[in-house]
DNA sequence: GTATATAGTTAGGCTAACCTAACTTATGGG
DNA sequence: CCCATAAGTTAGGTTAGCCTAACTATATAC
């Protein structure tokens, strides 16, 4: 927040957050894997991300996240989820294409929105009928936050979608 | 698939869709103007733009649209709007923020979101009381849908307004 | 019609984020 | 222990998109 990171970097240092969890240790080649970017792409970033604290790293050393590092994985982890959450539960796309969405949108997606968005989520989370109607439309019989519990994300067959770009071959 | 164009290009079609729709002639320095970029920056994404077919130019020529150009600015005029209509609509964002919001999420906003918004959007219109409890929960006494007839987009401190009170001020 | 302002272009530079290729360091099996 | 392979780094290149500064073209005022 305070120190403003690129896109880029926030990937990174989130992509890090994740590995550590889940590994333990944070090697360069894990985090090049997870972004799909070349190692010597890796450790450009690294020195990017030392440089301003976020991680401390020598070459050849470990990879570890300074207090600011973590706050910075955390807040753009928060801001993936809540953004995957909404696509899921609201908007009824898959998981994986909400997974995919979510990383796509984050990297501009203003604090204002963000924030309405958790709010719409949690408050779904406590109105889980508001949007019956809707879920119909779609061709649920239950509403997506309903639906959620029980994996219940089929695919959409019959709607008109009719968003004009869809077909568009430049 | 198609010309895959990038988000700085698509940007100027669009920009350059919309001055054409409101002055009619588009010149250079309007687009810098719009964008908020210098002038040579223009220079080079009409070159750009140009080379891809999108748009008639010349030095010193006017500049025209060619018939993929204008599909391409209809389409991200289409995703733009798509989203501004949500942001307000839905996420009770301002008008401004919510221009700023849409400028900063398209850019990488996939089909299936937009689509799926769309169809939100689209589905809200019919159904406006859906979300009542939502609007509630802001400080809204009205629904989005129905709140916004009447360019009430109060900020949430402003608890108790009816829909009648039609000449609400933001 | 000339002077001056405005618009448009060109040249050259910068940065971020990637890449490839070649080098260096670490590691694990025999 | 040795060395093949994997992991990490470095150097150098590419591209997009912006910039400034200086130039050229056009338009307008007198």
């Amino acid at each position: 927040m305070q120190v403003q990171l690129s896109a880029s970097l926030r990937e990174y240092i989130h992509a890090i957050r994740v590995i550590e969890s889940e590994h333990g240790a944070v090697k360069a080649n894990e985090i090049a894997k997870k972004l799909r970017v070349k190692r010597s792409s890796v450790t450009g970033a690294l020195k990017s991300l030392s440089k301003r604290k976020l991680i401390k790293y020598s070459p050849y050393g470990p990879i570890i996240l300074t207090t600011i590092g973590k706050k910075a994985a955390n807040e753009e982890g928060q801001i993936l989820s809540t953004l995957k959450k909404f696509f899921i539960d609201v908007l009824v796309i898959s998981p994986e294409e909400a997974e995919e969405s979510a990383k796509l949108v984050k990297r501009n997606a203003p604090h204002i929105l963000v924030d309405r968005l958790t709010q719409f989520v949690k408050y779904l989370e406590s109105y889980p009928r508001e949007l019956v109607n809707w879920s119909k439309d779609l061709g649920f019989s239950c509403p997506p936050s309903i639906c959620k519990p029980y994996n219940c994300h089929n695919p959409i067959r019959n709607i008109g979608i009719s968003t004009s770009q869809k077909e568009t071959k430049i």
